[in-house]
DNA sequence: GCATGTGAATGGATTCACAGCT
DNA sequence: AGCTGTGAATCCATTCACATGC
C-alpha cells in the first residue's frame, strides 16, 4: 500500500500529553464525519471543541504533513490516520483482572468494547464468581488460567480492577503472562518493571479534587478543565 | 479553635497538579500511619513512593509551614491537615446520574463511598430501573426528582455516567439543581458554565494510550507514569 | 547536623506569529 | 486570499541548591 508522506516511524519521542490529545481529536473527527463534513481547518476544530489551533497543528505535525495549506484537513483521511497512529486499526485484546463492581462495569462499558478493543475475559480468584458472566456476557474465569487466556487470545492489554493490596501482585502476574501494557485502577503506586507499560487511573482523586474546589472555591480563581490528558514520569531517574 | 500558622486562606491559586498530589500524599500518609510510624521526612516519603522530595515540600508549603526543620513531618498531623485542605473532613454528598453499568459500579465502588464521600442516590430516566437498587443498596430514583434529592440531602457533587449524547443536558440539569461540582465520565467535551466546576475523566483515552504504546513501542523510549494528576485549562480565554 | 521552606535554574509544554504552500 | 507547519517566545511545572531554623 502506498503511504503518503511518512508513517509514524520517526522516533521523536511523542509525549503522552500529545497522544492523549490525539484521542480527543479522533472523537471530534468522528463526530464531524457523522455530520457529513469533508474538511476542517485547525481553527474551526479549535473553536468547536475548545482547543487551541496551534496545538492541534503541532500535535498532528509529529506524524507527518497531513493538512493542505489554504484548505485544512480532510476529515476522514485524518481520522483514519489517527486510528492507525493510535494503533486501534488492529484489534487489541484486553483481559480484566478483578470481577468486582469496577471490573464488571468496565467489562460491559461500551467504550472498552468498541473501536478496536475487545475484552476477552474477566479473571478472578473467587470460586463463587468463576464460571459466571458479566451482564453483557463476558466470561469470568479463574485467575490461574490467566496465562492460557493471554496466549490463546493474544491478549495485549491487562486491566487491574482489584483492591489496592492485591494490585502489585496482579501486576506481576499480568506481566508474567506476557502482557505488556497495563491499566491500573487500584489506588496504589505500582512498582512497574521496564518493558511493561503501566498507566494508572485513580478515580477517587477526581472526587477529592472536586471536594478541594468546594472547600476552597472562595479563594480560588475558578478554572475549568478539559478532558484529563495525563502526565508522564521522568525517564527512569533511578 | 486556635489555628497554628495560616489556614488555607491564602488565595494563591493552587494548581490542580498540586491538589492531585495532595491526594496521593494523603494515601501515603494513611499507609504509614497504619504502620505506627510517627514522623517522616520529605526525603524518605519521596524514596518510598517514588516522588520528588522538593516537590512534596513545595506542595505542602502552599498551605502553611507544617514540617519541623531537622526532623520532618508528623504523619498524623500532616494527614489531618491534608484531609482538611482537601475538604473531606466534612461529608460530601454525591449523586450519580445514569444507572447503567458505569453508574452502578461507581455507586458501589468503595473509593466513592468512604473517606468523606457518600453517594446518596443514582438517578435515571428509565422507568424500569427506577425503584431498584445497586448491589450495595444505593437507590435508583427518577431523574425528575433530582432537585428534591439535591436539596434534601445537601448534595454538592454530581457524577455524569450517561451516554455521550445526553451528557451536556445532564450537566445542565445537575447545575440547575444546585450542584456546583461535577465529575463527567462521558467522552465529550462538555461546555461548562462558570461557577460550576467540571472535571472530566475519559476512560477510553487510557486504553488508547496503551494501544499507542503497543503500536509504537519500538520507536519509543518507554516511559512509565505515576498516578494521573490531571491538567487545567487556561483561565477562560474566551 | 539535618531537614524544611524557597528563590533561582532548568526543562517542558503551550501559544504566538509568520514564512511558505495551495 | 487562507491555512498549514514551525521557529521563537511565553508560560508553567519541576528540580536544584542553599539559607534558615530546629
Amino acid at each position: 500500500m502506498a503511504n503518503a508522506g511518512r508513517t509514524s516511524a520517526d522516533k521523536e519521542a511523542i509525549s503522552e500529553m500529545t497522544t492523549g490529545r490525539l484521542s480527543v481529536y479522533l472523537r471530534c473527527l468522528s463526530f464531524l464525519e457523522a455530520q457529513e463534513l469533508k474538511t476542517i481547518s485547525s481553527h474551526e476544530l479549535a473553536d468547536r471543541f475548545h482547543l487551541n489551533s496551534a496545538q492541534i497543528r503541532k500535535d498532528l505535525a509529529h506524524f507527518g504533513e497531513f493538512g493542505i495549506r489554504g484548505v485544512g484537513y480532510n476529515i476522514s483521511l485524518l481520522k483514519d490516520h489517527l486510528i492507525k497512529t493510535l494503533g486501534i486499526d488492529v484489534r487489541r485484546r484486553v483481559v480484566i483482572a478483578g470481577a468486582g463492581n469496577l471490573g464488571l462495569a468496565l467489562a460491559d462499558y461500551h467504550g472498552f468494547n468498541a473501536g478496536g478493543f475487545e475484552i476477552v475475559a474477566l479473571v478472578d480468584t473467587d470460586p463463587g464468581k468463576i464460571g459466571q458472566s458479566s451482564r453483557s456476557g463476558i466470561r469470568i474465569r479463574g485467575f490461574d488460567g490467566l496465562r492460557a487466556i493471554v496466549e490463546q487470545n493474544q491478549v495485549e492489554i491487562g486491566v487491574i480492577a482489584v483492591p489496592a493490596e492485591e494490585a502489585q501482585s496482579v501486576y506481576e502476574a499480568l506481566a508474567d503472562s506476557g502482557i505488556c501494557a497495563i491499566l491500573n485502577f487500584a489506588p496504589v503506586q505500582i512498582r512497574a518493571r521496564s518493558g511493561v507499560k503501566l498507566k494508572s487511573v485513580d478515580l477517587r482523586i477526581n472526587l477529592e479534587s472536586l471536594s478541594f474546589y468546594l472547600a476552597n472555591r472562595d479563594e480560588i480563581s475558578c478554572v475549568n478543565d478539559p478532558i484529563d490528558t495525563s502526565g508522564a514520569e521522568p525517564p527512569s531517574k533511578r
